[in-house]
DNA sequence: ACTGACTTTGTTGGCGCTAACATCTGATAT
DNA sequence: ATATCAGATGTTAGCGCCAACAAAGTCAGT
């Protein structure tokens, strides 16, 4: 059970026979510790279950302790999953999220972001996509010397650290997966042009085929715009063929459901006549029935690290930064589920 | 634009010509002030544009000025919604929201409360449904006198203030809509049971068909449990009978969205020769073709309020607030969209 | 005018922490 | 041995605000 009160940072001292300061300086990360004092000092930080009042150091610090976090779309659950994952982060690191919401008016923005550097004088910000690409959002941030870190940009990579997955990679998987179990005659749907995860989507679904020598009529590639409408309407022309396909890939989920359900009313079994893969494990995903096999992006792990980033200050000031550096790949995963299977029809 | 450095509480003194402590008084509400004072202060505070330091406020006063979420689903868009809405009110309102997962062992779940309780001294806590009913939770609140306020709880509605909408007056519209649109052959698919939602959606529509004086054979009414799957069941017995309905009311989107895809297998066109409409408006209902007509939860209205009930602190006594003064109702919408309209075979 | 009782305003100290400066230690150079 | 210096630790003051107490103002009743 917790003390009648919380350990204070002067218990510590006095436990490790040692001053407030340098305490501070251990919890710090102050370099000039000594290992020995460090490791006492740690040693009684454990035992009191000591956690630094987070107010206290946010008054007498010129830190802020703030991290800010500029999202788009509210109604997204992927900004849902970040969010938690997020503020779960930040509270194991004794920083607090202040979140604010693009506004559709990019002037009104940059207004908003100005106003939260100016007021809560935030430590760094998280940029999601597709803010992230904005360059007077970027601007701003630079000018003001805030650290920022992007998720998922699509440009400018060299402006900031960033945190991604490898769509390309990703979508060569999928591919490559569905030939593994049989499929030759495999379709793709390319999501919105604007975002460049399409392009790489495409991609790797294009490499994946050349590399496992299977060649594929241009009519199996359809243009969509992760919209199921656009979905459907790809759905209808790939369906329609005379030597119809016996597996869509998808860009997204969305799309991937669009397929499912004009497959059904064709009265298309999936996944025994056609199987049916999207992109991103969105909460559709599984709400549909058959529940979609899909690519799931590491959101938690990227909210986590992108609040780890800012903590540690190591991006505080890029100009010794090499662009490698500013790189950070996180895994994907394959979740197969009931939309695919291997091809009966060989 | 912004001063160079933010004014102080001190700032405000000066130029209003009283002392620090009378600023804090009307700034914290107090009563003992008089109305010319606090009218000149409250002057100044604007005109500096005064925000108080919310650090230096938490580390001088007994409140913490932290509040608690406690949720159960996190993939669901609802959090989402509800998490944004309620961090925009906490930062208006110079509070911190601490969010919490509830463990699907109920166990766990208790500990992670009391130790939230112990640990960030919260003023008081939210508890969105389902956790909202569970006993052992209230209990622990109930104990450690932590206010907290339940959204659209089930049970138990005397143990604290809390905030829902009008379900039954909802589905009671929604029904009579149909019917005021010349729809007399009216479906119903009820929820899951052990949610009391289920019970007054079903309440509503059947008190609508009743003051419409329309009778409604009992093949029309049709048992789920709010999921797709079970959506799709209920909606294959109720179009393969013999006199169909012509509007179909499901007691959430999920439901509706599987009735549309069935009904499209089926050949069956929406909304001409059915209306189909589905409750909660989530992401859902937006994504199918055609857009799902729904009901929408004022769910950005329940966040603001929940944390607006707190932080004035009028519950931090419940024992002479009368039971009627716990409840909040707030104003739900009908959302028209494409899967409804004017009966044509009449 | 003077008392008492109440209302309104002011003063002091300290919440827990860290910046800036002060001091101490011990090693190396001279 | 003494000066020099760098690294390790300690001391002081104050971040912005509010709790607790202190003081001054207000008004009625005597």
């Amino acid at each position: 059970m917790a003390d009648l009160k919380r350990a204070r940072i002067q218990d510590v001292a006095e436990k490790a026979g040692v001053s407030m300061m340098t305490v501070s300086r251990v919890l710090n990360q102050d370099k000039k510790v000594s290992d020995k004092t460090r490791e006492k000092v740690m040693g009684v930080v454990e035992q009191l279950n000591y956690r630094p009042n987070v107010s206290a150091r946010r008054l007498a610090s010129t830190k802020s302790f703030f991290l800010g976090l500029l999202y788009d779309n509210p109604s997204d659950s992927y900004i849902s999953q970040f969010l938690l994952a997020a503020l779960k982060k930040c509270r194991a690191l004794g920083y607090h999220l202040v979140v604010d919401e693009a506004h559709s008016d990019i002037d009104k923005t940059i207004e908003s972001v100005k106003q939260l550097i100016d007021v809560t004088q935030v430590d760094g910000m998280i940029l999601l996509p597709p803010m992230c690409d904005n360059e007077q959002v970027l601007d701003v941030l630079t000018k003001a010397q805030v650290p920022f870190v992007r998720i998922t940009p699509d440009t400018k990579l060299n402006r900031s650290p960033y945190i991604c997955m490898d769509d390309y990679q990703a979508a060569f998987d999928v591919t490559e997966h569905l030939i593994n179990q049989g499929h030759s005659k495999i379709a793709h749907i390319i999501g919105d042009t604007k975002q460049g995860v399409s392009r790489l989507r495409y991609q790797g679904y294009l490499d994946a085929l050349r590399s496992n020598k299977i060649i594929t009529p241009p009519e199996y590639i359809e243009q969509g715009s992760f919209t199921y409408q656009s979905g459907m309407e790809a759905a209808m022309n790939l369906l329609s063929l005379d030597d119809k396909p016996t597996a869509i890939f998808a860009a997204n989920d969305d799309m991937a459901a669009a397929v499912i359900s004009i497959a059904q009313k064709q009265g298309i079994n999936i996944p025994s006549e056609l199987s049916v893969v999207g992109f991103d494990d969105t909460q559709l995903a599984t709400i549909v029935w058959p529940n979609i096999s899909t690519v799931k992006q590491p959101i938690n792990e990227m909210a986590e690290l992108a609040i780890t980033l800012l903590a540690s200050g190591q991006y505080n000031d890029l100009s010794n930064v090499k662009s490698v550096d500013l790189r950070h790949i996180l895994d994907f995963e394959l979740i197969e589920r009931e939309s695919s299977s291997a091809n009966k029809n060989n």
